[in-house]
DNA sequence: GTGAAAGTTTGATGCAGATCAAGGTTTCAA
DNA sequence: TTGAAACCTTGATCTGCATCAAACTTTCAC
């Protein structure tokens, strides 16, 4: 099925990462990015894969996650349209700790490390925006490990309806859509999809949310907040 | 009681971060450093605290940790000679999720986060370096969130002690001396005290370590690392 | 549209690890 | 040196969440 194809360079200058970057400097990385057809399903990349540069989503949706020993498996992030994953493995040297997968038809672009770098040694403001770039991801991670070290189960799900930040705020009310499929979701959460499950049933039944497929209401923002769970 | 002044210049012209910098780099980091005397039990920065620069160890150990609700916490990473931390806070302007507490009598050294931009603008390799730093430190926090998520308790104090840099190896015999009390490595495993006092018995039990104090014994590494646990 | 596959809910049962409790040991300040 | 506080171990009990199982619902390829 041909696809309408996109224009890297005005894609590139959009995003965060780049958009400070003069016209020349954009047609570098340009040259440097492989775009990435990615049907639902595609593995694009493996744990322990060598990582020559790293990913960025143009659109579709990518679930970076561990191997359970066992067939299971632990989501450890999802990556939608705008945003990256790779880095650190790429400035690392070392292999994928995670498997990415497609959740919907994708498309990808991918630029190699040597642009990267040749980018960093010109423009300590690209370095900068690189750092900051990593530091989010290392903050929202000691979030998460905080999550699920230190919060049961129905916190963390109450945590995670009210920190959406596509959900839609009227009043005190607000309507999250869940951006995947709800056994994706409680993996992400670190929970089976059976005791995820339950536990929206259990916030339902105290009349604190409602759900109608992957919509999810909240009549009582502070209501919800304060429930001790 | 005073102590042998130490010299900041040399000190930190000997950290893998500072390694490369010339004599006059390395005056302005150092003319951007407070040295902190720190006795055991100081705490050195509260969760919510802002961040004017980050730390690094001269000597000494740090704790830092989240707080559980309810007085208890969640160490996150022990900090020894020569590391440092904060460096994510610093460079995304947020408050910092952890408290910092010295373990033992500390001698630390405050860099303000100015003279680190200063650096990262004129020096590329710098800016390389902070970002291996982050990187690195990513790729570990991802490493706990795995053993967290996806291992048992015993598999994780197998890992632990396999792991840990600071142990002496002979042929198949390993000996490794824990660096902190037994009840904060159980928190950084996130186990009780109760449960890694339990988990270290068994293995005892099993013939697969011996403990005396804060001495582990590994006979044999082949044999702990295949206990499945 | 239709059937098979994937996803979701609900119920019953089991277990890893938390919590509570109490005794023994190490650490350390005075 | 010594006593109190902090730390560690061991035991008994409890529970949040996983696992197993089975119906039901949605998705999607054909």
């Amino acid at each position: 099925m041909p696809r309408k194809p996109i224009n890297v360079r005005d894609f590139l200058s959009n995003l965060p990462l780049f958009r400070e970057l003069s016209a020349d400097e954009i047609a570098r990385m340009a040259a440097g990015s492989v775009e990435i057809d990615a049907p639902r399903g595609t593995v694009l990349v493996h744990r322990g894969d060598a990582c020559r540069g790293f990913h960025i989503v143009i659109f579709g949706q990518v679930k970076l996650a561990l191997q359970a020993p066992g067939g299971g498996e632990k989501v450890v992030e999802l990556i939608g349209p705008g945003m990256s994953f790779g880095e650190p493995v790429m400035f690392l040297n070392k292999p994928y700790m995670v498997n990415a997968t497609t959740l919907a038809d994708s498309l990808l672009l991918h630029v190699a490390r040597d642009v990267v770098y040749a980018e960093i040694e010109r423009d300590p403001g690209f370095a900068r925006r690189i750092i900051a770039g990593l530091s989010r991801r290392l903050h929202h991670l000691i979030g998460d490990l905080e999550a699920v070290s230190l919060r049961s189960g129905t916190q963390r799900v109450i945590g995670y309806l009210l920190r959406d930040e596509s959900a839609v705020n009227t009043g005190n009310s607000r309507c999250v859509t869940l951006p995947a499929r709800k056994g994706v979701i409680a993996s992400h959460l670190n929970l089976t999809h059976e005791h995820f499950s339950r536990i929206l049933h259990e916030l339902i039944e105290a009349g604190l949310i409602e759900v109608d497929g992957p919509r999810v209401t909240i009549p009582d923002v502070t209501r919800l907040r304060s429930h001790g769970g």
